[in-house]
DNA sequence: GTCTATATCCAGATAGAC
DNA sequence: GTCTATCTGGATATAGAC
């Protein structure tokens, strides 16, 4: 009875994840209101009234996977600063582990786009836009807390903090968006090009 | 009779101006699923069932939209290209003018994040996709061929010209959809930030 | 040219059998 | 838990009056 119970629940967050795979699939490459709901259970290989079983609305599995989203960036955000590495490294790291998962990790490279995409527009669910406006600025802040560090040893340059931290996450949710529509064709470019906009010469 | 029938096709004009400008709006804040013809018209001021006098769908608006979006965004490149300026001054110039645009000139910001968002989307008309593929490197190109060029005479730095006309675009690209959310607060980068990436220090 | 009314279709969500 | 059938609402596109 413990056994079986267990044994539900499992199977329960087994369809979950790959509801949540799918959806997050189409609603990075198509977008909320172009992904249908059979779409995502015909995805995952099973009914689309199943999906109910599991959700109660579309707008509920966005709203769960803006969260995971934010919660998996911001997370690495926070590991990334404690890291006991040079900023300068600290800048290098992030680049080549986001650059990393765009070329090799699939659902990274959705996530990436997700954020990406869903940020910048304004027809998603209140609660998904609650979602992105508190936690969007999380990420900046680390990029440019580090900046700011590097700047003091003289690591990076003495420019404005807050545009650099701009730089480098225009830069990423960029490259992001290019991989999206690119992956055959997409080289990661060299982290010393990136980079040069940080390390200061003199 | 003559200048009857020219007002008319001015009226005209005018009424689809209406139609794109509000259509251009809402495609690239909402994207092409969430905006209803009722809200472009409503937006416009006038009737639904208007639109259809001017454009037979949803699509054929977005369709030459897009074409709209991509013959600005090309011919400013070719322009660029025949600027009689340094090869850096050129890349200088370039994102000036289009960081101009994203401040102050509404529809250069829509346009740019137009083409940044529905790029990425697997979910637009066929004709649409069509145009994109045809029509999206030829920026990347200029931007190439200028960097080669100033690799030649020694004023940018000997870095693969792919990876830096990537990185060019992809930051513009990042740096429009970032605009897009936050105009409120939105600052500009420093050029000399940005053109790091580029500069030949030795 | 412009509007209102409506036919038609499609997608989200629910009901209920198994 | 899973499926099929269906209710319902909303959006595109058309028809037709003015």
């Amino acid at each position: 009875m413990g056994r079986n119970k267990e044994l539900n629940e499992l199977m329960k967050d087994e369809r979950k994840q790959q509801i949540f795979s799918s959806a997050l699939k189409l609603f990075a490459t198509r977008g909320l209101a172009s992904t249908k709901i059979a779409d995502i259970a015909q995805d995952a290989g099973f009914s689309q009234g199943l999906v109910y079983h599991y959700f109660k609305s579309k707008d509920d599995i966005f709203i769960q996977l803006i969260k995971m989203a934010f919660t998996q960036l911001n997370s690495a955000a926070k590991q990334l600063e404690h890291f006991d590495l040079p900023h300068l490294q600290k800048l290098k790291i992030a680049y080549e582990s986001m650059m990393d998962g765009l070329v090799h990790h699939e659902d990274a490279a959705l996530t990436h786009l997700l954020i990406a995409t869903s940020s910048a527009s304004e027809s998603i669910p209140d609660e998904a836009r609650l979602i992105i406006d508190e936690q969007y600025f999380f990420p900046y802040e680390v990029i440019r807390r580090i900046i700011e560090a590097g700047q003091t040893d003289g690591s990076i340059v003495s420019k404005n903090s807050r545009d650099l931290a701009l730089l480098f996450w225009s830069t990423i949710r960029g490259l992001s968006i290019y991989r999206a529509t690119h992956h055959d064709t997409f080289v990661v470019p060299e982290v010393e090009s990136f980079l040069a906009m940080f390390r200061n010469k003199e």
